[in-house]
DNA sequence: TAGATTGTTAATCGATTAACAATC
DNA sequence: TAGATTGTTAATCGATTAACAATC
């Protein structure tokens, strides 16, 4: 039903809802939210509705309430735990941001061959690779960041499945082939990069 | 005329015909890229058409010219460089991700505004922020990326955007205001962990 | 030539926007 | 009550897909 730009958007509102809480607001409209999130009056109702989410005509909506409303299609009234595969630089920055914590996100654990970079002891340790399958199964988790380089992902991907894994985020630079039953959102850095040259050429060559 | 997703998606067919390269491949058809891509064969077709990428019908796409027309289209046939603002987690692992230099785009400085993070003497230096505007203007850089806390993101892009930034890539999770004329993507890893925790859990609730 | 693949047009699909009655 | 905002339906817009003539 809801798509994944929907889901971006509520996302969005959340954070927003978030900033006028510190500020002590108690009720919002739907034209707050859509200039906070970049949108239309009209798509913050349409999500809304999407997922019974009513407001108040004339009143608009209930901060604390809406925040809740949102925070919980979004999993965040429960901790999320995640691993981590490959600790380079990308892996690494993932691992010890703390801006996930903050949001109700728990980077378990990360994993790595190379022995250099394990941290078997620590809290938030860093493991062996040949250990992720126990790990997760261990501690119920369903959702993994891929870090690796193209080469290695496709099969820390079949590894991630086969330990129970449902959703990846995948930084390596390939499109990864994924079953039903398990999402994979693709982030590449390059791409978003290429992307921007692309548009801010076509700005500079007359529209 | 040409959109975001499609912009993307020359790119993974420029990342497929590399992969394709290396393996010697002369030919590809649009059936091929395809499935390396995750879309349909029309879609591919679709795609170069609008870029005036022709092949052979029959014969399909050389590996060689369609690599350089998709190279140019997304502007790796110069090198392209690009500065960090703030270098914490995130920051800097992009300041240090190799996978850029290969692809052509070299991270020229990063910027903060701890002077414990200063490393001004080095081939790639990390500067005071208020250096920022010089060395852009002097390099002639357009492209920035942002990775400083939400609160201080929005004042970052001004500063880049005087500095005469044309295209930025922001990791904060805010949805800042530019002009016309200037770009803003946002890479946001809350919310694409959120996003994937709501489809994984849609999965469950059967369907 | 016969067969396979392109390039493009038309059809479909889905998402966004506009509009407005309901109502607080 | 009068005015403002929601919730929802219908209209628009744009992107993807299907289909097929052109042709190598």
């Amino acid at each position: 039903m809801a798509n994944r730009s929907c889901i971006i958007r509520l996302s969005r509102y959340k954070n927003a809802l978030n900033r006028l809480k510190t500020l002590n607001f108690v009720r919002v409209f739907s034209d707050n939210l859509a200039d906070a999130a970049g949108v239309t009056a009209a798509q913050v109702r349409k999500d809304f509705s999407l997922f019974g989410i009513t407001g108040n005509r004339r009143g608009g909506y209930k901060v604390d309430e809406l925040s809740d409303q949102l925070n919980k299609i979004l999993g965040k009234d429960q901790l999320q735990e995640v691993v981590v595969i490959g600790m380079g630089n990308i892996g690494k920055a993932l691992f010890h941001y703390g801006g996930l914590e903050k949001s109700g996100i728990k980077v378990a654990a990360g994993f790595d061959i190379d022995p250099v970079k394990f941290d078997r002891d620590s809290s938030q340790p860093v493991l062996p690779l040949e250990g992720l399958v126990d790990f997760v199964r261990g501690h119920n988790i369903v959702l993994g960041v891929i870090a690796v380089p193209d080469y290695a992902a496709q099969q820390v991907l079949e590894l991630m499945l086969s330990a129970g894994i449902r959703g990846v985020l995948n930084f390596a630079p390939i499109c990864l082939k994924a079953p039903e039953g398990c999402i994979v959102n693709n982030i590449n850095l390059e791409s978003e990069l290429e992307n921007l040259i692309y548009f801010v050429n076509a700005l500079e060559d007359g529209k």
